[in-house]
DNA sequence: ATGAAAGCGCTAACAA
DNA sequence: TTGTTAGCGCTTTCAT
């Protein structure tokens, strides 16, 4: 790979001329510009960016660290901070830690190590690496879920008030016994769509805690089906675990909305698609993405400000699986 | 930030000493390892990996670039991917060039300047990015679609035999008039697959091609619905362009299978929740992503070795919206 | 087993 | 306007 130095030698210039020219200085001859110019399409120039990151201490890369990729929440999320990065002039690199901690820290220590600009994360979980991440200098956006123990700028929705939105929903419909399927504790998105539902419902709560997958929504269903205090809804706190519920019910033939009333939180792509089409709390996924985006721009430049949190509201969208 | 030269002085060593500690190196008395990882633990010092890059002239990060995430095929693909990266000491950044050559470009110029240590790579069809790759010494995999005019390790499925299945499986089920949804000219699933349907129609083949997005598969299948070629059955070349035909279907009232009969190429995560249940033809991602992986890893190893093609095969799986 | 020193490729003072 | 030079933080010879 040829180096600047190849290219100044060709051109018959100092390297640091290549450097301003390739860097847009205006204080160039235009005579060296061109000769530059070509000595670079000649030799098939490319900068070394970590060398360029060395020197200059920084880098245009932003780490984006969401739990699921497989998740519609999270890409649209991404795609706003996408579009809002690349005005900035950042590249975006996603990383799935995949629900799991260990490999969130992972991909924390990669983006510290790596030097990024900036770091947008939907924390699953892990204390550690949200310690890591606060220790640091790097500049930190949370996103859906709230950093354990941090006072970072944070985008979130309002997760107690949507989840009380629709468990109101479901006793408005006529259903009596409103069980809640819910995320693991110490999840903020978790315990606030649990506390939602819980202050709607008045009465006893019934709760099923499991992780964020369909396959947990799948779970939580079919151990509320054959308890003694079965349900005739459930308010199930994310959109996955929604299509687990589903599943289980049509595997069951459990007749819904009828026998048993169904709301997630957050839209899947196709909730109308799906018999019945499914009741969900929608989230504004990709504004909330835009948003952690312009904060993160924004902590880039002035490192010091007070953190903000952002708090982005939810709509109720009725459909099928809650029309008793 | 602390440098190694911080951490060297606190444990009163050469820096020298401190790089040998931290890398591992076994000839390093068991004394100053201690005295080092102590002063690395009190200063919360951690390694600059741009310096090291720099200086090893080498990453260990895999740019992976699909054009658009919110598609489950790549996100179980890129699932496949990570999980042999990791267990082979490399991360993963994604990049989501949502079918833009411009942004593709853009993120091929970044892993290249970035010094990547490999990318794995669904083109989007950029002849410029195809050319940037192969002229960088940057191992490279081509996934899911073949890389423009490029000669390097590829891992595809057997697109028009898994075409030319869909298409028998239609005319078998009694629909005579069949059509076909693809993919932009020059993106080799859009040319195979439609190639596939061609072959095992016979007779006069009627195209619509579009983008690979469900809105694209909403436009084409409003398009044959008044085209004065109705056809009683489609072929649609992609996941996301077969929900949009389904939703376009479902939006007009034209009943599915009984007016017109439906087929997706790759699964979607829902394909059974959705009414009709959606027949389609199912690819291995996961073991895609798997074996791009391997095909890199090995690459990485052994640059001068032959590029190697895999073919994967498809699998028919009939559900209601073809079951006339 | 350890340290001194060079250098990866680039940018930014500083000097001319 | 251009070139010289130092140095970003690390690893790796090469001596010792």
């Amino acid at each position: 790979m040829p180096t600047i130095y190849d290219v100044a030698r060709e051109a018959g210039v100092s390297a640091a001329t290549v450097s301003r020219v390739l860097n847009g200085r205006r204080t160039v001859d235009p005579e060296m510009v061109a000769r530059v110019l070509t000595a670079v399409r000649e030799l098939g120039y490319r900068p070394n960016a970590v060398a360029r990151n060395l020197r200059r201490s920084r880098t245009t890369l932003w780490a984006v660290i969401v739990p699921d990729i497989g998740n519609p929440f999270f890409t649209s999320t991404v795609r706003g901070i996408e579009d809002v990065a690349q005005q900035a002039g950042y590249s975006v690199v996603l990383c799935n830690s995949d629900e799991s901690p260990a490999k969130e820290e992972t991909y924390v220590a990669a983006a510290l190590s790596e030097q990024m600009a900036g770091v947008i994360i939907a924390s699953s979980g892990s204390v550690k690496a949200a310690r890591c991440l606060l220790d640091s200098p790097v500049p930190v956006v949370a996103i859906d879920r709230e950093l354990p123990r941090g006072a970072v700028d944070t985008v979130v929705v309002d997760n107690e008030e949507g989840a009380r939105a629709a468990t109101r929903h479901l006793l408005d419909a006529g259903y009596s016994r409103v069980a809640c399927v819910t995320g693991p504790e110490g999840v903020s998105t978790a315990d606030l769509r649990l506390r939602g539902y819980a202050a709607a419902l008045g009465g006893a709560p019934v709760v099923v805690r499991t992780d964020f997958r369909e396959q947990g929504g799948y779970d939580a269903m079919a151990a509320l089906l054959s308890s003694p205090a079965r349900p005739d809804a459930v308010f199930v706190a994310s959109n996955l675990m929604a299509v687990g519920a589903l599943r289980c019910l049509a595997d069951r033939g459990v007749e819904v909305p009828g026998e048993v009333g169904l709301v997630g939180f957050d839209e899947i792509p196709w909730a109308d698609l799906v018999r019945p089409s499914l009741t969900t709390v929608a989230q504004p996924t990709y504004e909330l993405g835009r948003m952690a985006a312009r904060l993160l721009a924004d902590r880039i430049t002035a490192p010091a400000a007070r953190p903000a949190t952002v708090v982005l509201p939810t709509e109720l969208r009725p459909r099928r699986s809650s029309a008793r």
